[in-house]
DNA sequence: GCCTCCTTGGCATCGAGTGCCAAGTTAGCA
DNA sequence: TGCTAACTTGGCACTCGATGCCAAGGAGGC
């Protein structure tokens, strides 16, 4: 573990951030994410506007907190997976190394936020091209890129896994499940959608 | 042709919006998108504030215009392409209906500017996204989507198809080429890379 | 107990975006 | 031509997210 210090001060932050991203959680899906304001925010978490700014960057950091800067993370969990797996499996496991960060409840509310928000979705977005540059060039190594230039096969094999991620996420969270191996199935889905094709 | 109208008002409102979005351009060039305001732009373009965002709803659509509103657009195109087309080709050809609305010089401006302002490429991808919705329905009616949620082949399609273009534009800019024709090649490279890598 | 480091919160400010309103311009009609 | 209805313009004030600056206060080493 990189940084991950119990000096007072370290463990009063994270009390701090986790009291904040409560009380937010519970206004935001009360009222939605954009018709909540931060000073609500730091009304309800009793902080002030300029200390809420300091742990959070911005208003999305509440719900994606530093998911965005977790791209060594995934990179070093693709590291681990045998070089001759299917990059499409080493891709899905290394990913799945975040589910177990959060519980299934939370990352279904944070999940049906998203959706519902253009800014969040944005900020989403943003944060898959922060992992795609960083995974691409172990994508590369693993799969070869002929005479492509570089970055062109890793981007694009990272931009489908994670667009099939998607895609998959929004009709997991359609259809009310809360099992997350149903969404590991549905994920398979939509890449055995985009193999098929592919072969036409 | 749909709502093109000639009226004087009409007329004034296109041109002013011409002239605005190249003054805008020429700063947004210079000093880059995030370094110049709103302001500056309209003290540039001889326009009013308040006026400026009645012609453009935000600062990003300076860029875009109203390319995130023509997902019918390639819709259309979309449905003159033969049924038996694979989906890849049908896509892309769909697409590059767009690229005949602009000069490829601007074309190249605009590209090179999103893909150097995190504000710019949150705008873009949400342009697609909402591609993505209008294009998927007509995609699975050509794929067939078997007993998969609607919405999840569709999506994980289009979204595949805009993330190799994407990757290969940015492989495009990177090598400074100017050819429409070598854009087409590279996302042809990219979704090969896909599709090679999908059988494995 | 003292000094240093770090955090806190208040204040002012910026930049994007919006509602409102008075004044000016265009279009349609007599 | 002149009148009116419809629309546009720009100024003002305001909201909201975000940042720089600064004085005050708590934590930890000596």
């Amino acid at each position: 573990m990189e940084g991950v210090s119990d000096r007072l001060w370290d463990r009063t932050r994270r009390r701090v951030q986790e009291e904040v991203v409560d009380a937010a959680l519970t206004l935001f899906l009360e009222q939605g994410f954009e018709e909540t304001t931060v000073d609500q925010v730091v009304a309800a978490a009793g902080i002030s506007r300029r200390s809420f700014f300091r742990y959070f960057g911005t208003k999305e950091d509440i719900v994606f907190g530093d998911l965005a800067e977790q791209g060594p993370v995934i990179l070093a969990a693709l590291r681990e997976r045998p070089d001759d797996e299917p990059i499409w499996d080493a891709l899905g496991h290394a990913l799945s190394v975040l589910s177990t960060r959060m519980s299934p409840e939370r990352g279904i509310a944070i999940g049906r936020l998203v959706v519902t928000s253009p800014a969040l979705r944005a900020a989403h977005l943003e944060k898959h091209l922060r992992w795609q540059q960083v995974l691409a060039p172990e994508v590369e190594r693993r799969v070869g890129i002929g005479d492509a230039p570089p970055g062109l096969v890793g981007e694009a094999i990272v931009a489908t896994v994670l667009a099939c991620l998607d895609a998959a996420t929004a009709a997991w969270l359609d259809q009310g499940s809360d099992d997350l191996e149903e969404l590991r199935r549905l994920t398979y889905v939509a890449l055995a959608a985009v193999r098929q094709r592919t072969t036409s």
